[in-house]
DNA sequence: CTTTTTTGATTGGACGACCAATTATCTTCG
DNA sequence: CGAAGATAATTGGTCGTCCAATCAAAAAAG
């Protein structure tokens, strides 16, 4: 690679990219610099040139994952119908499709979630993230409510219950990718969603 | 320590427990032998004796993770009422007290999720305690289906569902200790499953 | 005296970080 | 316009550290 200028802010996303696709290959435990240097095609110097140290790149690719998570998530949630109910299925299946077709990022998602528990910084960028989520679920929610469609309730804390749900459902698409389909999951947690969100109940 | 007779099983156990509690403190990647074998407070060498290598020793750590977890929860669900709709909202209860509360190997079994994408013997360790749970939850939903209280349904698949949503509810727990109690969490979870069960609908 | 258990020093390798040298590009000024 | 210097980008190698694994030898127990 020959040298050109104003390629800064290109060379750190080439990096970040690179750091995600070995996180989704070999996990975070088998991450090491040379093998991101490999993957980007670059030598090994250059990730100092760009990034502090080692910790700096992963806290980079966090966030670039993140944001692309919750990109995806609304770019889904947007199109589609206005009815609040549909609008809540059509995003639950989005997330349970993310899990399982675009399964590297979905994968490097999750190893962060064990480091997360020893990095304040990392924790903070996913923080940041379940708030962005929960609020946006959260609105259609509020707007159920508002339709008199949903019954009353703390939709943050509901949209809180749902989040969780597609997280933990998505975490066993992912274990047993076999035993369950997108197609089925979607339809249980649609209609635990809808079921939970319920006016009438006997 | 002194060298005794027959002590091969407790040493295993030992170290085991000394590497759940180095994950625990320091997390997957700063694991190392060295520091397990001060947590025991015996030697290096030692590891290598009991343990073909460090894999092994994190393989047996999950084993003990995983059987520590659902003989946990299944204790919880032993005791208590006998009523399917109270013996449900128990378990949930007791999933989320115990990432909050236990939090130590809570975290550690989350630690292993990301490991689990990159390694077969790990996967296979969690799939079957998920089996176990998925088991364990759609016998009481079965209980009550056949006591007329709760609807008809698929009694394996909606146990996925209801263990999904506890993990899911536990992981935003953990990662957020103070937005979220454990008693608002659990009520609202157990609003979710009650509601998705139910035989009425509006 | 044999077997089981434990030690702790050693080994070879891999890792993250660092840096001096090099190349390419841009800027300045004669 | 074009040489010369400044700046940005890139290389490839080196450094010290740390790691998992090995092993010969010692220590304890039978």
């Amino acid at each position: 690679m020959s040298p050109r200028r104003g390629v800064a802010p290109l060379r750190r996303a080439e990096i970040v990219r690179a750091t995600i696709r070995c996180l989704a290959r070999d996990g975070y435990s088998g991450l090491t610099m040379k093998k991101v240097a490999r993957e980007t095609g670059l030598s090994q110097g250059i990730l100092h040139y760009y990034f502090a140290d080692k910790r700096a790149i992963l806290v980079a690719a966090l966030e670039s994952v993140t944001a692309d998570l919750d990109r995806r998530v609304a770019a889904a949630q947007a199109r589609g119908p206005r009815d609040a109910r549909a609008r809540l299925r059509a995003l639950v299946e989005a997330c349970l499709r993310l899990a399982v077709e675009e399964r590297a990022f979905w994968i490097v998602f999750v190893e962060f979630w064990g480091e997360m528990m020893h990095d304040r910084r990392l924790r903070e960028i996913n923080a940041a993230l379940y708030d962005r989520m929960r609020r946006m679920i959260g609105a259609v929610v509020a707007q159920g409510v508002r339709a008199g469609r949903f019954r009353r309730t703390d939709v943050l804390r509901a949209a809180a219950v749902i989040l969780g749900l597609v997280d933990g459902v998505s975490l066993q698409l992912t274990f047993d990718p076999a035993a369950f389909g997108v197609a089925e999951a979607s339809r249980f947690c649609g209609e635990a969603v809808t079921r939970y969100l319920a006016k009438e109940i006997a």
